[in-house]
DNA sequence: AAGGCACTGAAACAGTCGTTTCAGTTCCTT
DNA sequence: AAGGAACTGAAACGACTGTTTCAGTGCCTT
């Protein structure tokens, strides 16, 4: 009757891409079936026999969009030290066209931590392993500490920057702080 | 008929904190006026005459939740330096009490960042001027970039720390910070 | 005593929600 | 040709949403 993750039918994968797209500048929070239906051409029918539910498309969205964060975090996987890694981590978040994506990692990260149960579960704590993975394989051997201090620098200026847009005075901390780094 | 926010009538008051503590808990998100009316003895009859619509009160209840933080700021208004005040703002934000409002907070703050317009509108942007003006009252006359870096620090190990719970780390990534900042 | 103000209960309104039921398509395999 | 997947449309289900209508309580002031 319905159908789980483990075979990821074409219209399957098409259908999500354009969920995707739509909740990225509409968010998660009031997301509708039948309002996103209208406007990726579908119907409610469709998305809860593709996904099985409501939730199993949530959990399947919050894992397009982590998948679109690893994609950038695999990119930079040498152990090009630490400095190196938050200059192009930075480099990349402050970018306009990844502000959406960004936008949707805070609500998301948000509500896991209001929300425990229900797809949400463990979205923050996972990103946060993701990352601090990620800058452990860039500078192998360094303080525990040191990376989980680049990390929240990294979330706190992303934070500062989507509220108020201001990338001079945000990207002016960074540098501050990876001066500090070296 | 209904009542605005000039006439903060004791009844008005009283509903407005049981409700408080309410959300601290379970969340604004998914915030529903019968349920919230049956659990702090009222009803949702009440809560519309005594706040004009749901949106008003969710008005009300982030302006509380921002009043709880201020009354911290409001605690170390003296110019102690930028080290001194990050020092007592993380022995705050790491307190196990405070949690709920800081989940809130993250909550909220994600919220106003993706819908714009509501009673969520312009929170994010507000609670960064709210620190960085208490930052700046903290240090006169210090780089912008250093009181933003300060920030982003904080703000950053709070996300950190509400995901994981690992006091430890996070704590010691912030004096690592201090450290550095002296 | 009378009028008005602050508050409250019960019930209904119109709308939306996720989900289900039933009934088909289309297409590929045997 | 037959059967079974994969997918889809239309409509309904029951539950819930914020809000309104109507009808009251008490209580304080004049």
């Amino acid at each position: 009757m319905t159908q789980d993750s483990a075979s990821p039918s074409a219209r399957r994968t098409e259908l999500l891409e354009a969920a995707y797209r739509y909740v990225l500048d509409r968010g998660l929070t009031d997301l509708s079936l039948r309002p996103l239906a209208a406007a990726i051409g579908s119907s409610p029918r469709v998305l809860l026999f593709l996904f099985g539910s409501k939730d199993g498309l949530i959990r399947e969205l919050l894992a397009r969009a982590r998948a679109d964060e690893l994609v950038l975090l695999d990119r930079l996987d040498g152990p090009v030290g630490l400095a190196a890694a938050a200059e192009r981590l930075w480099a990349w978040a402050a970018a306009p066209e990844h502000r959406p994506l960004l936008r949707l990692w805070v609500e998301a990260y948000g509500r896991s931590l209001v929300e425990p149960d229900g797809p949400w579960a463990g979205f923050a704590k996972a990103t946060v392993d993701d990352w601090l993975g990620v800058l452990a394989a860039c500078d192998p051997g360094a303080d525990p500490a040191r990376r989980t201090l680049v990390l929240a620098v990294l979330r706190g200026a992303i934070l500062d920057l989507l509220a108020t847009g201001d990338t001079a005075r945000t990207g002016s901390a960074l540098r501050l702080h990876l001066d500090q780094l070296r």
